[in-house]
Formats: C-alpha cells, sequence, structure tokens
DNA sequence: TAAAAATACTCCATAGGTATTTTAT
DNA sequence: ATAAAATACCTATGGAGTATTTTTA
C-alpha cells in the first residue's frame, strides 16, 4: 500500500497557478517569483506526461486534463488543510511561537513579553528572529511583529505602540493573541505590578529575506 | 482560499512510517535512510506543535492525535494517487520513459531500441541513465532496465537475456512495455528487418545512488 | 512598449547521508 | 549484544532568485 505520488511542493504550484490562472499571482500567493512556479509546473508536466496549462501569451488556461486534475488536488489540499486545522485543539495552543521582524530589538521587547508570560502563565512562547511575512504563511510561527507592513491580505494586522502585530484571520479561536497585543500596547493592568517600559525600538532595516537559523532550534 | 499546508514533505515520511510504525520500514519504502525520516517527522511535530508518535525504545505508536491525522493524511494522499493515476490514460503513454542502470552501455542497447521505436512507431522515448530503482519509485521513469535486483515489493521484474527489466504491477495497462522486453529478448519478428544483435553489455559497477543529472532534460 | 511567461544561469537552504550515541531487550 | 531510534555534523541537490529573452496585445 505505497502511493506513488507527484513532487508535492509541484502540486502546490499547479494548484495555485491553476486557481490564479497566473503564474504571477500564483506566485504572490505562495510568495515566491513567477520563475519559480512556472519551473515547478513545467517538472509536474514532464513528470507526469500531461500538458497541464495551455500557454498563451500573457495568460494561461488549463486543458482539460488540468482541469479535471485540479479539481482533486484541490479536494486532496483541502482535506490535508482542514485535517491539520483541526488537529491543534488537541494541544490548544500550548504553544505561541512569536516571530520579530530583524528591525525589532529583542531586548527592547524583553520587559512586555515578560509581562505577558504572566498573563498567561500556561502558554509556552518561542521567539525567532529574523522573521517576516514567509515564516507566519508558512505557519513557522503564529504572529509577527514587524515595523512595516506591504501587503497581507487573508491576515489581521492591528497596529502597535510602534509597528504591527500581524496575526491570522481568526483570533477569536486565540485570545492569547489579543492579551499579547494589550501586553505590547502597554495597557494591562492585571498582570503583575507594573514594569517600567521601554520604548519600542524600531529601526528602520531591510527586509529580512529568510531566517537564519533559529527556527525550531529548541 | 489559499490553503494553510504543513510541509507536504514532512507528511510523506509521516504517513509512512505511521502506516508501518517503523521509522526504519518507512525509511525503506520511501528509499532513504531512516534518520531522514525521523528528522521530517520530528520537523513535522514541531511545526504542528503536536506529538504524532510516542517513542518507545525499538518502536514508536502514534498518539491519539497522530491516529487520527493519519487517517485523514491518507485519505488526501490516496486521493492525489488516484487523481494523478487517472490522469495518464489522457495520453495513453505516448511517452515512455526508460530508466538505464549505470552498468548499461546505452550503445550495446541502441539496436534494439531501434527495434522497438520501429514495433512502436507512435510512441514517444525517452532514455535517461543512469537510473534505478527509485527513480521508478518516484515516477521519474516507466521503466528499469538493471542488471542485477535486490528487493522490489511492489514492480514487476522481468529476466532479460542479461539483466531485468522493472516496470509497474498493472502491465497489463501498458502493452508496450510487454513489447519492449520483448525487443530486448529478440525474440521480435514483425519488426521490419532483422537488424545484427549486439550482446547486452553487464558489467558489474557499484549501484548507482542518484541520476547525474539527465532527468527531463528534453 | 508593456506585461506575462519562458529560460538560463547562480546560489543557498534544506533534505538526506554517515557516523555515533542511547536505550531497552 | 543487538536493533531501532535520536543526534550531530556535513554534503549535495533541488528550489528559488536575478537577469534576459520572447511574444502578442
Amino acid at each position: 500500500m505505497t502511493y506513488l505520488l507527484p513532487p508535492l511542493n509541484a502540486l502546490r504550484a499547479f494548484e495555485a497557478a491553476a486557481r490564479h490562472l497566473s503564474f504571477k499571482q500564483a506566485a504572490h500567493e505562495l510568495h515566491v517569483t513567477a520563475g519559480a512556479v512556472s519551473q515547478q509546473v513545467r517538472l509536474l508536466e514532464e513528470r507526469l506526461g500531461v500538458q497541464l496549462f495551455e500557454r498563451r501569451t500573457r495568460q494561461i488556461i488549463l486543458t482539460s486534463a488540468g482541469e479535471t486534475y485540479l479539481a482533486r488536488v484541490r479536494d486532496a489540499f483541502r482535506c490535508l488543510a482542514e485535517a491539520t486545522a483541526e488537529l491543534k485543539p488537541e494541544g490548544v495552543t500550548s504553544l505561541l511561537h512569536i516571530g520579530l521582524h530583524a528591525s525589532f530589538a529583542v531586548d527592547a521587547l524583553r520587559a512586555r513579553l515578560a509581562q505577558f508570560r504572566r498573563a498567561e502563565p500556561q502558554l509556552a512562547i518561542r521567539i525567532s528572529q529574523p522573521a517576516g511575512l514567509h515564516e507566519l504563511l508558512e505557519g513557522k510561527v503564529d504572529v509577527v511583529i514587524a515595523d512595516r507592513v506591504q501587503r497581507c491580505p487573508g491576515y489581521k494586522c492591528e497596529p502597535l505602540e510602534s509597528g504591527f502585530l500581524i496575526g491570522p484571520l481568526g483570533t477569536a479561536d486565540c485570545p492569547e493573541i489579543e492579551t499579547l497585543r494589550s501586553c505590547l500596547l502597554g495597557d494591562v493592568e492585571r498582570a503583575g505590578p507594573a514594569t517600567p517600559r521601554a520604548p519600542l525600538a524600531a529601526s528602520a532595516a531591510g527586509p529580512a529575506r529568510r531566517p537564519s537559523k533559529p527556527f525550531f532550534s529548541a
């Protein structure tokens, strides 16, 4: 009972491209370049030996094979996404993974994060720096703290004193993130003795491209 | 409508490991080492923030979370595998991708392959060398010609004059492969003028680990 | 000419290998 | 003593970036 599967990452590229009928838009969604999507799709087509798209100038359209394939691939992905989403409740956000944009000094946030820890003592916290929208999108972190934001469709983006807290839309499910925001804003009363509030350091560094390493180090 | 998916390759490792309840067996199925599977599963668990296996000595067992997850992941994979399998008929084996083990000289097979081309003139053929079970399992080639075979569960393995032709079990669906085997054996009459038969060169080189490059070069 | 896709490189992050350690049978 | 899994370290491949070309609206 061993499944014979095509390259799964290429499938993702195909699915996104087919949904948007555009390599460029797919690339935007996946946070990669159009060239990467083009490559992956071509790879998939070669592997399958089936043409999935018909390339017109400035547009792509699905072949009939591509159309039927899309439907089924999409079902499978939805299935995986749902299964994954429903898996979490098991450990009901016992770990909050916070991503910090490169432009933030961890030290400057230390006091406020300590406050947050006291407010949510049962919650484990992990900090990763640098982190950007990438990491959020890929599920590597649960929230990102950044100074500036370009575009984050599908995400909730709330202003802080200086910077923004970007998290998943369905924050209703995750009150801890609201608490985090409160702590970062400073208007938390119920959280132990008031600590002197260090100002948020927000220097304007270039956007961090990739996380250097510290993900999942522990 | 953008899906949030965990690393898909790690999912494959998990699925195989969960099915076998063994990293080692899973590694064998996936043609990687046990360490690789171990890494991938750990990565997945960290990413999900959920323990999927309980590690005992010399064995692993699924946590309840892992069990429910397995069921759904397996469904999704089956869905993908079926969709992919049913996709081919569209282009009804218009391209046969033949993998050649490193120990075979392409030149020695040239005459017989030419015979095969004449026998199946409508069929496009691609040759890749070196190729091993890997490439077959991963779908990079449709058949492999090798001199020796260790273990290939789930594959049809037929002897040639010298060496073996290894292909998918359901060869009933693919008469072309049978024709190929006939040509390689030499007992083909209906295929044009008889050509002098070059003997199969089968030197015993070490097993080729990875394909150097020529896959999908055209 | 503009805009999207194809293409040809270059690079690096990560998947995977090797070797070693751990642990319970 | 053995066999499976964990782990550390290193290598190499595949995926992604940049730059360029192609094509037609």
